[in-house]
DNA sequence: TAAATGTGTAACCCTGCGGTGACACGACGA
DNA sequence: TCGTCGTGTCACCGCAGGGTTACACATTTA
């Protein structure tokens, strides 16, 4: 598995960052301040979890003057969506090789 | 985002238990002992990540006399990937309404 | 220019997690 | 029957991660 596809995982195992996810999909774009007031957690929280957001490449960063305006980069997932059906399709085949590996064995 | 769906993406964000995952799906079956003897690990930190593999249902277990044998279970891979692809497709089809929105807005 | 507003960042708390060693229990083979 | 071998589990350690508050800096606007 290449490095950066657990840091991807990680970034989608906590609750709040799919908030900030479906947040940013469902208004196109927003800021720190914006979100973590539709959120229950403070800005300096929302910050962190765009940060790890942003090293997974699940989210892209515009400055606009004062405001850092986030949108979300749906690439990410349907490159992993793809990495994990390879995945679980090579299992299946090594699971059928065994099965009948060892129905000649009987 | 289904609440054990973000127990799977924590279960894929580890990289020792990706090892452990390769290891089953190669040998197609194995015991804690077994695979704590092919990696850095101890075998009660392999013992621990098969049990959050198997609350994940990435591995299903088989008691054989005094011994458990572990094999790997495709299934929750590709049901991910297919939700993955289905949550990237929204957000692409998000982004292309947007897009249209603010060019008819010029 | 001064007030307001958003971002950046430092210091800190606490919990969870990956890892360890040690020991008790149960099943198998000699 | 007794030693062996695998599993189960308890107690512990260190660190990363999610959370907070407080404060400094930058940019807009009145």
């Amino acid at each position: 598995m290449a490095a950066h596809a657990e840091e991807l995982f990680a970034a989608l195992a906590d609750p709040t960052r799919w908030r900030v996810l479906n947040l940013l999909a469902e208004r196109g774009e927003g800021t720190a301040t914006t979100l973590a007031g539709e959120l229950p957690v403070s800005r300096v929280a929302v910050v962190k979890h765009l940060a790890v957001l942003d090293r997974a490449r699940l989210v892209e960063s515009r400055r606009r003057g004062r405001e850092v305006r986030y949108t979300v980069r749906p690439e990410p997932l349907t490159a992993t969506a793809r990495h994990l059906a390879a995945i679980a399709h090579e299992w299946d085949e090594r699971l059928a090789v065994i099965k009948r590996l060892a129905e000649e064995g009987e």
